[in-house]
DNA sequence: CTTGGAATGTCAACAAGGCTGACTTAAACT
DNA sequence: AGTTTAAGTCAGCCTTGTTGACATTCCAAG
């Protein structure tokens, strides 16, 4: 806690992080960080009449092979109705696979085509490349900050969600 | 692209931040909290037939007062038919005041009302408080870096907006 | 075995909020 | 006088969220 920082100490810690001009210089950030985050993305999409809800699912299913409709449910966030349009153009355009449940006859699980991870590569590709572009910008130190409030800003499920599917990748 | 899991120690710098994983992870990160950081502020807004899109006006309406059209247009990044709908709601409802230009009387300048400031208080007390609670969780360093990635993410023409008006306040 | 409830997924219809395009009005500029 | 600029409007489209109604499947209690 010790920095080189101009001193005017709040309460003995210098808490000058947390000034409400600072927290709504942090929201601004948020805010136009996540449109340069989803904008080359969208680009490619609009091109091939899909939205981002489109690469959200592409994403996850790609993420994790077979999961289920409810899986994903939960992971998105939307109702099944507003996954299940989007699927089923996925499923009609030949990119997403629906195979039925071996063990649980109601279940779907979910596998992308060979289409489909050609089209995950090429929109992953260009969100990677501006997060990389980014990330070696900040640097290391920073890239771990970023991180960290990430995590913390999400909700408690979500965070769960988050960490699960950090353990099942590498 | 797409090189599975590149070069772990080039030219003797760690770069370990930089593979495939750790911007996929990232990505994740940057998805689920952002539907945290929006999930306050939508809550209080459903309740009153508001959507995110009102709650972005005032917030930049609240930031930089006396703004005009053009230049909410410019931040926000959506077409003038969009605004216009936000806008015209939230002037019928009171909250937002749109005044012939003195100088200029084809501009519109924009202002809240007092019922547009209290909302706007209500809002961003609630997104603020989040952000606040993320902060301190993550401490200062983390904060420092979760802002420049942020910065590095954006395009940037957002990049000289969000400046410009770090810069305008305090 | 049957039946009723719970879980899963599908179909239909509606609303919010993006978008484009065509157009008007008023003011400013040249 | 003629052009450009700022703002607003109307119409219509698309994506993506929502609810409500419904079909299918599984499982457990009677």
């Amino acid at each position: 806690m010790a920095d080189g920082r101009p001193s005017a100490a709040i309460s003995g810690e210098n808490l000058l992080f947390l000034t409400d001009e600072q927290l709504r210089q942090g929201i601004e950030a948020m805010f136009f960080a996540y449109r340069g985050f989803t904008a080359d993305p969208d680009r490619i999409l609009t091109d091939m009449a899909y939205g981002r809800a489109h690469h959200r699912a592409i994403h996850f299913i790609n993420r994790a092979p077979g999961t289920t409709v409810n899986n994903l449910l939960n992971i998105l966030g939307v109702t099944k109705q507003s996954l299940n349009r989007v699927l089923r153009t996925l499923i009609a355009d030949g990119l997403v696979e629906s195979r039925v449940g071996r063990i649980d006859k109601r279940e779907r699980h979910l596998y992308l085509t060979d289409d489909g991870r050609l089209l995950e590569g090429r929109l992953s590709d260009a969100q990677r490349a501006r997060m990389r572009a980014a990330f070696r910008d900040a640097g290391p130190e920073a890239v771990a900050g970023f991180r960290q409030v990430l995590e913390a800003m999400m909700d408690s499920e979500m965070q769960r969600a988050y960490t699960r599917l950090k353990e099942s990748g590498t």
